[in-house]
DNA sequence: AAAACATGATTCCCGAAAGGTATCACTCGA
DNA sequence: TCGAGTGATACCTTTCGGGAATCATGTTTT
């Protein structure tokens, strides 16, 4: 078999006609320069250059293979390359977890930060719930997850990536939305309230517990899914808390109230797999915004 | 920059994942095995296998590299395999002449032959004269032509492809055609004959003119393409001698006529420049029919 | 016609690089 | 704790590639 460096010689005495110039451009002298030819020609089996004392010609085999051979170099720079840029994680897949709610306001920025620097990494996406998310980071399915807490920090790394204030979301001729003030846990006494499932959405759940724990709501909805809370909202079956991005998601018919006291935050963390190696993973989490 | 004994040696590695065995397959010990991945990982500046005491496996630069790897061996393969074929002449083009009398009978068989034997060849179709065949030739135009003598046989070497007999066209409701004998030159006096170009088809302007030397006819046409001459013998303005391959031209409202004496040979060369070294035309030379 | 020149091939030498043997360092299972 | 298995390292030998000088041959110049 031939090797990469008879090849650009060969390319070069091709290119330049004149074994001498051939030498020069390559840094060397021109009699190992006729060897490596010499013995490109062996390996390949036939006679690429033709040459008497006075001129250099290529035959048609060595048309042939000139053009494979500039190819064939081609293709080992850019070999090089790919495999460097997806070392550095500017090349690869990222498979990415997020929940419906991160999708309003985190979502697509880091998507559109994601094509914008590294164009080369294809994302590919799959809505879950937090616990689904974990999940299939544990089972290598995902890369990264967009979720709250709360999760097994031994084997899982996360940072915070949002946080915001929790506020109420009621019907738009409701008496709460008609107090122009902050509502106070006292003000949903009596009302009934949506809230959400302590498995799926463990994380909602708690927080609109230890919001309401001192009044006396009746809770009756559990569901999963912000979007679906605050339709529930519309269609007048009660009121909920939901973190304040929820305001963009344009429902008609509900009112979004602020929280007295001390806001409630809602976090959304990046998690991962502690273990992780994959480098596009390791470039994207030098990009993801930073709170706290 | 990585030699390809590099790229065998990840490709081994990478594909085996034991350094052992893939030097076995290598026919080589494990050390320098080591020491060839760790070059090559230093020369793509990235790690591409991931080992410790127990296992090796990929990482993912190293997955997309072996893609490129596998890729540029398999190229290597094919350039060498496709100087090879272009050298033997199983590949490349060929620039090839005819006349329109030679595609009757010998150009489709020939193109046939060449399509299946040698399918990696693309023939270049050019129908020109003989002269301007010639002409090709000579400038390098052509690398092959089907035509008639004479022909510089200093510069052009040349072989005899087909060999038929001469016969007359005459009208179908002419006299001639009702002998129902081999003519002879005589049975020609008087008659109005269609005759040759003596620059553009000068071959069968002299067969004609030797034939008829001896009795008187009237010589006013003098066209360049067999066809033509079939045409104006079918539309009544005269008669005239072609090669016998012209009755498979289909011509309606004329009659072939052998002729007497001995057999007027219409012979069709395949002309090639003495110098050429064009290894396709070397190799379709072995192809052609031989006759004498 | 002879001499000078140009160009690729050949020869010989040296240093760099590759392969082999022996051994080390480390991990895992008995 | 020890032995087996695995990749890395050290050291030696061999091979291979590059450089200087020279050759062979054909072209240009004088």
């Amino acid at each position: 078999m031939f090797s990469l460096d008879q090849l650009s010689a060969f390319v070069a005495v091709a290119e330049e006609l004149h074994f001498g110039r051939a030498a020069e451009r390559l840094n060397m002298t021109q009699p190992p320069l006729s060897r490596q030819v010499q013995k490109l020609e062996r390996a390949v089996g036939a006679r690429l250059l033709e040459r008497d004392n006075r001129k250099v010609e290529l035959t048609e085999a060595g048309q042939a293979f000139l053009t494979e051979a500039r190819r064939l170099l081609a293709l080992v720079e850019t070999a090089g390359d790919l495999a460097r840029r997806v070392d550095q994680g500017a090349a690869g897949t990222l498979r990415l977890g997020f929940t419906a709610t991160s999708a309003i306001r985190t979502l697509g920025p880091l998507l559109r930060r994601l094509s914008e620097e590294l164009p080369d990494v294809d994302v590919i996406l799959h809505e879950r719930v937090t616990p689904g998310q974990i999940d299939g980071l544990l089972r290598g399915e995902l890369d990264l997850g967009l979720g709250r807490p709360p999760f097994d920090s031994d084997v899982l790394d996360s940072r915070i990536v949002s946080r915001e204030p929790l506020c109420a979301v009621v019907p738009g001729n409701h008496r709460l939305a008609a107090l122009g003030r902050p509502l106070t846990s006292a003000d949903f006494s009596g009302e009934q309230v949506i809230s959400y499932s302590p498995t799926q959405a463990r994380y909602f759940h708690e927080l609109t517990v230890r919001f309401l724990a001192e009044s006396h709501p009746r809770i009756e909805q559990r569901v999963q899914q912000i979007l679906t809370v605050i339709l529930l909202v519309a269609a007048g079956r009660g009121v909920a808390l939901v973190p304040a991005s929820a305001r963009h998601l344009g429902v008609e018919g509900v009112t979004y109230c602020d929280l007295a006291g001390p806001g409630q935050a809602v976090e959304l963390h990046a998690i991962w797999r502690r273990d992780a190696t994959s480098p596009v993973l390791q470039r994207v989490l030098t990009m993801l915004p930073e709170h706290h």
